[in-house]
DNA sequence: CTGTTAGCGCATTCAG
DNA sequence: CTGAATGCGCTAACAG
């Protein structure tokens, strides 16, 4: 009834509307809607004032059909997560600049990333950028084969020819954890792992922490327990790390939420931050690292992570190679949540 | 070169492909994607061989097109907000129940929420939520006459046919942040507003504010402070509060996030909360409450409001009328940022 | 500068 | 169940 003349009063605009009410062409209204040239400053002028008028807006559907091309990019993150929401600014910046529209396609429990994916591909988007992907790799190959696609943030064990990857260095991630820790005086060092769900990052930053404590002559007092990437598996983790007989003076997490969990129930059992052990975090989030503590971290180049799997991806569709893996230095911020352990020599 | 080889080896298959290979016509190939009766089981299960074998991926666009309704759900947000993200679960959840895909444009320093808007319009979404949106009211209801348009957070100065609002009772949440408070013992309390950006609903939780107070007798004591929806607002709110000779025991913050920034700043400047001075914030973001210190905080039903606005949405689409406004309402979630004033007869 | 003619990929008749 | 035809709104040649 009403509900449909609210809507539109019966159709949008189109071109042909437009066209018929300013006395032209088709043809002409759509070179002066996309600002190409042909058309004289005059009609151009009268042609503009038709499409005020009538409220036309360009259909991006009917245009991506007709030229083949979206100038689009897609991208499927993690709702919940801090730092996909840290990657987003940079990489609308990034697109918008080079003339890119953006799409976003969350993943949440109900909507796995295989259909924030499906929704993506639905609409030929030229494309697609992955944050911090759980697709197996056989199905990012053949997503890559199908559009221009970047990952980032997660390393891919088989050289893939058809995606390109960006992210950061994780063994020196890791590295500057534990000197970090290590230079405080530290020696039983934990490191809450990512879980099951991000394989290879969780078993990569795992070896590189074990590395990054032999190296050390640590290798004896590292410890390793199974985590994973949100609040609730820092929470359980820490019933892994409290058991008096070996517990660790400081412990490194696999992200950033991980830590907050894990401080959290440290609380809840009478350990204190920094004061009973230290805690290093993993993204560095602006949002994870504020109050009332400052959490030690190491701090992902968020900006350049963006900007650069925007620039991959257009290079891509452009018909640039692959270059495959890129990957960038982390930093450590140094907060409120380290400080010596209470016996120095542990 | 390879590059155009690399991605879809010319073309994506099309409905005609499929139609060819499988030895039937489009027709029917269109009937069977769709799931749509009129084809056999057996027709069926060869084509959808087929579909498998070659790739095949429905065209949103053109299905949109051809149908003229989208099925599409756009939804624009702050990319940094807490909030926001907590309310997108349940939409795509809600959304996707009532067979309806979401994309989400987000909101970012450079891409404003105008563009936002642009983008989904020119998807032709069936309807658009706008989560927290500071569009001026006349462009609200512009675009309310345009689609089904539902905007969840803000209450709207006035009466407008054209669009939903599903919104918090604000003046029932901070009732209960100056009720606990008070029960508390608190006399000073100041709340730190929204800033000149979110104006009315600054406005009414200033106002809902002092009312609180009022009827308990505490209007003289009231203190409003300018602020905002940010970490660095609670920051530099916290200037205006440290003020000894008129320091407040108590403080109510726009959001979560703005809480923590005041008590980084209050930590930086040696008060403890709730020690020195409780704070409560604002949405109940999980990942606002957690660690080391649980944040006392005014709760929005996340889950609500994101389900009750696709649902809106929906009903608005399929003819009903705008009912105006669902107001719902909030909880406190009481954690550890809040005690008892230092000398209770403040 | 203009108007015409083709599609883009799909859904939807409608007659076989 | 099929195959052809029409249109969704737009761009991209092309001939005027």
């Amino acid at each position: 009834m009403r509900g449909n003349a609210r809507h539109g009063a019966g159709r949008k605009a189109t071109l042909e509307d437009v066209a018929r009410e300013a006395g032209v062409s088709r043809s002409l209204v759509s070179i002066v809607v996309r600002g190409a040239p042909g058309a004289s400053d005059e009609t151009r002028a009268r042609v503009l004032a038709v499409v005020e008028e009538l409220g036309y807006r360009p259909d991006a559907r009917a245009r991506m059909l007709a030229t083949s091309s979206s100038r689009l990019i897609g991208v499927t993150y993690l709702v919940e997560s801090l730092h996909h929401a840290d990657l987003l600014s940079p990489i609308y910046e990034t697109a918008e600049a080079a003339g890119y529209d953006v799409i976003l396609s969350g993943r949440t429990p109900q909507h796995d990333e295989q259909r924030a994916v499906n929704v993506l591909l639905g609409y030929r988007c030229d494309a697609v950028l992955l944050l911090g992907s759980e697709l197996p790799e056989a199905a990012m190959r053949r997503l890559g084969a199908l559009v221009s696609t970047v990952e980032v943030g997660r390393r891919l064990a088989l050289r893939t020819t058809t995606v390109d990857v960006v992210r950061t260095d994780e063994e020196l991630g890791l590295r500057l954890a534990v000197e970090h820790l290590a230079s405080l005086g530290h020696r039983r060092i934990a490191h809450v792992d990512g879980g099951p769900a991000l394989a290879t990052m969780t078993s990569d930053r795992r070896q590189f922490f074990l590395n990054a404590m032999d190296r050390l002559g640590l290798g004896a007092s590292a410890q390793v327990v199974p985590g994973g990437n949100t609040i609730e598996a820092g929470r359980t983790a820490c019933r892994d790390l409290t058991d008096p007989s070996r517990r660790p003076t400081a412990v490194i997490t696999f992200n950033d939420e991980s830590a907050w969990g894990l401080m959290r129930t440290l609380s809840d059992v009478g350990l204190r931050v920094p004061g009973d052990i230290s805690v290093v975090g993993y993204d560095g989030s602006p949002l994870a690292r504020i109050a009332p503590q400052e959490l030690t971290t190491v701090a992902q180049d968020a900006p350049a992570l963006g900007r650069t799997a925007v620039e991959r991806a257009i290079a891509i569709l452009e018909r640039a190679e692959p270059v495959g893996d890129i990957v960038l230095p982390p930093s450590l911020l140094v907060g409120e949540t380290t400080a010596a352990p209470r016996r120095a020599a542990a």
